[in-house]
DNA sequence: CTTTTAGTTCAAAAGTTATTTAACTATAGA
DNA sequence: TCTATAGTTAAATAACTTTTGAACTAAAAG
């Protein structure tokens, strides 16, 4: 295997751990289904845990490429980043 | 959540959980691009573990529904279970 | 400047998954 | 029947992930 196939079976591997797990799957459904951003409040009251959690979970998503944060003052926005989910799992957003 | 919904998130994670893991993916790439059956030990080599621990990987695959066993005699021909990867991740195949 | 709000980080505890070794089952062949 | 081959299973352990609660940072409001 060459550096950028064990790169991307890195990648597929954090990508593949972030999914399987029902908190972060809610929190990308809720993400996606929104349409837009929402703050990390709004998620976690969805997600039905503690903020020390929602706030693991959401790096956990954030280290694996999957959604992206856009601060402003105090609040964080999050999205769905779309484009590693078309690099590594096409047609998976639109099962959700 | 209706029990539908439930159980898709459940199979989903069994899944994802398969995929999230190097040996594993090593064992769909080769069956994968193999084009056909392979028997365990054939696989196993592609893996480099144990033989124990390729049977612990085997199981973790069928029963996230990621491939199919066959018995033949002393053997298993084991393949890509593809209506599963077409129903969760469609597209995922062809990246592999 | 003090307090509230929004969120992160840390460390310990709890829970889960992967690896190892040895024992096991089932089929095939001598 | 005895032995080899192909693979599974069980139990112990090692490695990793998730949860929890408390302490923390940074911006906003009073």
């Amino acid at each position: 295997m060459n550096i950028e196939q064990l790169e991307l079976t890195e990648k597929r591997i954090k990508i593949f751990k972030a999914l399987a797990d029902e908190t972060r799957l809610a929190i990308l459904k809720t993400l996606y289904h929104s349409g837009n951003e929402l703050n990390c409040t709004e998620v976690g009251f969805t997600c039905d845990t503690s903020k020390s959690n929602a706030s693991y979970h959401f790096k956990t998503l954030r280290e694996a490429g999957l959604i992206k944060v856009r601060k402003d003052g105090q609040a964080r926005y999050m999205s769905i980043y779309k484009e590693t989910f078309d690099q590594i799992l096409p047609g998976f957003l639109d099962t959700l």
